[in-house]
DNA sequence: CACACAACCTGCGAGC
DNA sequence: TGCTCGCAGGTTGTGT
C-alpha cells in the first residue's frame, strides 16, 4: 500500500494522538504478520509511554520510554515499535466503541481513550520490537543503523545525502534497469512503484536503460524529480488507489495527479501517444516510449 | 556480486 | 451467480 509519502501522511496524523501517551492495554489478535510479533509485546508495552513517533525509510518508529513514569511500579523501558505497512496495511486512531473489522490484527489502547488500531489484510507489514540500552545516548534512528533491518538501507530521498554525486558512484558499472535501480532500498528508500514510475515519466528517462548508461544531467534530473514528487504526494496526503487511508480514515488525494501509474493505454499528458505497460522484476511500469528516451 | 524471480497473503475486478 | 485468472502500494530469500 504505502510508500513514503503514505507513511509519512500516517506518521504525522497519528503525532497529536499518540504522543506523549500511556499504552494502557494491548491486544493482539493475530500472532505473526510477515514475522511474529513479538510474544511479550503487551508485558512491554503495558503502562509504557510513546514519547515520540519518527519514521525511517517505510517504517514507522514508536519511541517508548518508560522510565519516567511515576508510579507505584517504575517500568524501565527504553526501546522503538517498529511498524511496516506492507501492501495492505493500515494504522488508524478508533474509539473504544469502533465496531471490529476483519483484518484488526493489533490494537494499542492509550490512556486518552484512543486506540491505536493495526489492520492488515494481506499481513505483509510487521510489528517489531528493538530494545534500547538505558545508557545509550545517540538518537533512535543512528542506533537503529545497525538493526538486521535497517543496516542495508540506503539515504532518505529527502535528504541532501541523496545527490547525483552519490547516485552516480552507486551508479557505476551495473547493467539494472533504472527503475529497479531507484526502487532498490540499497540505493535510496521508500521509492516504490508508484513514484518511480511518475519520477521517470517527468525526468522523460526509459525504465529500461541500465544505469550505466545514464549520464550524470539525467541523473540530475531524475533526482530532483524523485524530490518534487515526493514532495508534492505528502502535501496532498498521499495516493490512495483503492484503500489507503490515513490515521483519521481519510484517503490521499495525489492519484488524481498521476500523469502515467494506472494510465496504461491512455494518452500521455505530454505528446498524446499512448502509455505503454512492460514488467520489469515483478512489477508494472507504465511509461510512454516517445517521451522517455 | 549483480540480477531475476518466487514467495509471503487476501481481495477485487474482469471475463467466461 | 459463481468460478478462475491475474493483478495489487513491499520486502526477503533463493537460484543462476
Amino acid at each position: 500500500m504505502p510508500e513514503l509519502p503514505e507513511v509519512e501522511t500516517v506518521k504525522r496524523g497519528l503525532e497529536l494522538h499518540v504522543k506523549n501517551t500511556v499504552i494502557t492495554h494491548v491486544i493482539v489478535r493475530q500472532a505473526v504478520l510477515r514475522w511474529p510479533i513479538p510474544k511479550n509485546l503487551k508485558t512491554i508495552l503495558t503502562n509504557s509511554k510513546i514519547v515520540d513517533i519518527q519514521r525511517r525509510a517505510k517504517y514507522l518508529l514508536l519511541i517508548i520510554n518508560s522510565s519516567e513514569i511515576k508510579q507505584q511500579k517504575i517500568k524501565k523501558i527504553n526501546g522503538v515499535l517498529i511498524i511496516h505497512l506492507g501492501m495492505s496495511g493500515k494504522l488508524q486512531i478508533v474509539t473504544p466503541d469502533t465496531a471490529l473489522l476483519k483484518h484488526d490484527h493489533v490494537d494499542i489502547v492509550l490512556n486518552n481513550n484512543k486506540i491505536l488500531r493495526y489492520n492488515d489484510p494481506r499481513r505483509f507489514g510487521a510489528i517489531l520490537w528493538s530494545p534500547i540500552p538505558q545508557s545509550c545516548t545517540t538518537p533512535v534512528i543512528h542506533y537503529l543503523d545497525n538493526h538486521e533491518r535497517f543496516k542495508h538501507l540506503g539515504p532518505e530521498p529527502l535528504t541532501t545525502s541523496f545527490n547525483t554525486n552519490y547516485i552516480i558512484q552507486k551508479a557505476r558499472n551495473r547493467a539494472t534497469p533504472v527503475k529497479s535501480f531507484i526502487m532498490d532500498n540499497n540505493i535510496v528508500v521508500g521509492v516504490g512503484n508508484i513514484y518511480a514510475t511518475e519520477s521517470l515519466f517527468y525526468a522523460k528517462i526509459n525504465p529500461t536503460r541500465a544505469v550505466s548508461t545514464i549520464i550524470p544531467e539525467e541523473w540530475q534530473i531524475l533526482i530532483n524529480e524523485i524530490k518534487k514528487i515526493l514532495k508534492k504526494a505528502i502535501k496532498s496526503g498521499g495516493t490512495t488507489l483503492k484503500d489507503f487511508t490515513n490515521s483519521d480514515g481519510k484517503p490521499g488525494y495525489f492519484k488524481q495527479e498521476l500523469a502515467a501509474y494506472g494510465r496504461s493505454g491512455e494518452q500521455c499528458i505530454h505528446c498524446n501517444h499512448i502509455l505503454q505497460t512492460i514488467r520489469q522484476q515483478g512489477r508494472t511500469t507504465v511509461f510512454c516510449s516517445e517521451c522517455q528516451k
